[in-house]
Formats: structure tokens, C-alpha cells, sequence
DNA sequence: CTGGTATTAGTACCAAGTTCTAATACTAAA
DNA sequence: TTTAGTATTAGAACTTGGTACTAATACCAG
């Protein structure tokens, strides 16, 4: 329609608009900057921008990934590098810029409670582990990039009650950052087998 | 490379196959199940299965989907319905099969945890506001489909210590589910314009 | 032996490209 | 003005991963 300013400008505006929606085909392409097929093809030759179907898999493989991620992350937030069950557990979480504040770059306290609290129920060896109370210290921020390592200690047992109390804290490079003591709910006294 | 049992068998496994790995194209099903690419279309019809490039767009949209739901999703667990700024807030959140462990149907603590977090987090009238120390108690369990409403109200302040108290509670039909106190860290005292 | 289902083969065609060659067009400097 | 150099367009051949359709063959049961 509009004729285009220069080839530079093109290919920004091309930039762009493949950049947020990559489903376009360079037909559509070609017809909404007025251009032919092989000039769109020649612009993403030079900017290195794959085809149609590329970018369509590149989107999907990525969705895939988190797919992947998603479900463990759900599972157990951070990962258990060691477990002894009903004595002790370690994890470690790596904090990534999703997890923190934009505006000033410390990670959200939920975060730093939900690696704690799937400690505290992973190290109980029963099939239901609950959290009924809790109490926790946030220390120290903690900044997009740290790794997080989380150590839960079993401290005491009441099976009677049905509980367990557990001791957790939380470092980076060897300072605490955060701990805090949950009072579990298990549906077996430890050493029972039903 | 084994005989194939059953068209049934057969068809079942392709079902299989393709919905974990979406990516996978017809010459390579052939291979896998020792048959021809003819007979691989022929289930694929009949099993009404699209084509590779289809199965990759539809992985693709779904994460466009996705994307913008994760975003606000993990800025804020929960979504806020009503606030007023230093004095109190109010969420829902809507427990979905992802929030609980698949053994019991009882969400994960650290769920509940996050959107009371949340909630005290923008209770607060300041850029910054992060947590310091919390206790919490898990009063009843919630299962998937329940609708948590959370209300956080401001108790106290200390300007001198620059720290807020919160009392939050959250309900499932009017029934209390979770509640806890919050000592939360801001860099303005209420009331102070900078 | 005759049917019906299952499988395989082969052809034509499509979308959305890549690769390559070649022809124009446009513009600016010699 | 001519010429060089960039930019654009056109066209043909080939690629992937298919669809659609026709036809041949295989196998198993009554």
C-alpha cells in the first residue's frame, strides 16, 4: 500500500512484526508491506529469521520444555540433591528473574516458602504429608541468580498427634537467608508400615 | 521389527506414541512399528490424528495461550478483587488439579502460602514491601474446584522499625482454611509521600 | 473359493518453503 | 550520460511432509 520508506526500515518493521506473531507466512508478509515474496525472503536471509515452520516448531518445542519443567516444578519446587527419609533432606533451588520483583530484583517470599514447605513434605516417608502450621524468617533477600540451598531437618515426632516437626533452613553461599519450623500432618507414625 | 499383534494394537500404541511426542512424522512411525507409511496415514485417518505440521501448530498455540496466562500468574497468586491500600485486600484463587497432590486432592500448602503472600505484598502502599517473618496455620485442607477467598487486613505498623503486620485469612464457603500473620519490611512509613 | 478387511504401492497434487540464476529498476557517482 | 552497485522481482527446480485417490496384493474366515 504505503510505499516503504527504506529497506532498513523494512526489515524492522519485519523484525517486529514476526517477532509477535510468528504464524505469518511471508505471502502475508509480501502483501502487507507491498513487497514481492522473494524480497521478504531475501530480508530474512539477511536477518537469519527461519521460515514459517521453524518458527512455529521453535514455539512449540519451547512450550515443550516448560511442559517438562512445569510438572516437577509443580511437584517439588527445587531439586532434591539428598534425602534421608524422616531424618533429613536438601534441595536446591536456583533463583531465576521470574521469581523475583521487577522492581527490585528480590525474589518473592512465596518462592523461598514453597521450596521449604516441598522439603518438609518430601522428607516425611508417608503418602500423605500435610502442613499444618508454620512459622518462618525471611533473613535476607535473595537476588535473581542465587542458588538456594535448602536443608530440612526432622526434629521432633508426636504419634499420637499424628506429627512431625520439622527444622528448615535455607542459605546462600553458606549465609541464611531464610528459615523457618513446620508442624506436619502424616497419616502414619514413623516406623509403622500401616 | 516384532510383528504387530493387532490393527487395534497397533493404533492404540500410535496413540500413544504421538500424544508424548507430538513431534514425531509419519516415515519415522512407519519404522518404529514396522509398516508402511500407507498404513500409518490410513490409522491417522481413522483415528482422526492430524498431520505433524498440524500437531506442532496446535502445541505452539497452546503456549501462546499459555504465555499469557502464566505471566499475571506468577506476579500475583490469586486475583485481586477488591483493595484498599494500607488498610486491607482482598482475593480469590481457584484451585485447580495442577495446585494439589495427586494421592489426596489437597492442596499443596505453598499455594495457599503464596497467595496470602501475595496479597500482603500489595497491601502495601510502597515499592517496596517484602516479607519478614510469617506464621501460618493450615486449618482444613482444600481440595481442587474450591474457591479460596482471601482477606488481608493491616494490624499494626511500626515506622520506626518500618515494618507493617498483617492478620490474613482465607475462607472456602465462609469456612476458614488457612490463616496467618505477616511482618512485612516497607521502605516508607504510612502516610510519609517519599 | 469367495469376501471382506488390512496392508502396501504408486501417482498427482499442495503449502511453504530453499537455492539458484537472471532480469530489471533506481540511484548516485564519475 | 554512462556506468556501477544495490535493491527488487521473476522464474524454475527441488524439498518436506504431507492429502487424496486408485489399484494391487495379502490374509483370514466362512
Amino acid at each position: 500500500m504505503k510505499m516503504k520508506r527504506t529497506k532498513k526500515e523494512r526489515q524492522r518493521l519485519l523484525i517486529e512484526t514476526i517477532t509477535d506473531n510468528p504464524f505469518v507466512t511471508d505471502d502475508q508478509l509480501a502483501a502487507e508491506f507491498g513487497v514481492s515474496v522473494q524480497t521478504i525472503r531475501l530480508d530474512r536471509m539477511e536477518l537469519a529469521i527461519p521460515e514459517l515452520r521453524e518458527r512455529i516448531k521453535d514455539v512449540a518445542a519451547k512450550n515443550y520444555e516448560n511442559e517438562v519443567k512445569a510438572l516437577p516444578l509443580d511437584e517439588v519446587i527445587g531439586e532434591i540433591i539428598d534425602i534421608e527419609l524422616d531424618k533429613r533432606a536438601l534441595s536446591i533451588f536456583d533463583v531465576k528473574e521470574e521469581h523475583v520483583f521487577q522492581r527490585n530484583g528480590i525474589a518473592r517470599g512465596h518462592h523461598l516458602f514453597a521450596q521449604a514447605n516441598s522439603l518438609a513434605v518430601a522428607v516425611i516417608n508417608d503418602d500423605l504429608a500435610l502442613t499444618v502450621k508454620s512459622n518462618v524468617v525471611f533473613v535476607k533477600p535473595v537476588k535473581a541468580g542465587d542458588r538456594v540451598v535448602t536443608k530440612a531437618v526432622v526434629r521432633g515426632q508426636n504419634n499420637d498427634k499424628n506429627r512431625t516437626y520439622i527444622d528448615v533452613h535455607s542459605t546462600v553461599d553458606n549465609e541464611v537467608v531464610f528459615k523457618g519450623e513446620f508442624e506436619m500432618f502424616r497419616t502414619k507414625g514413623v516406623g509403622e508400615t500401616k
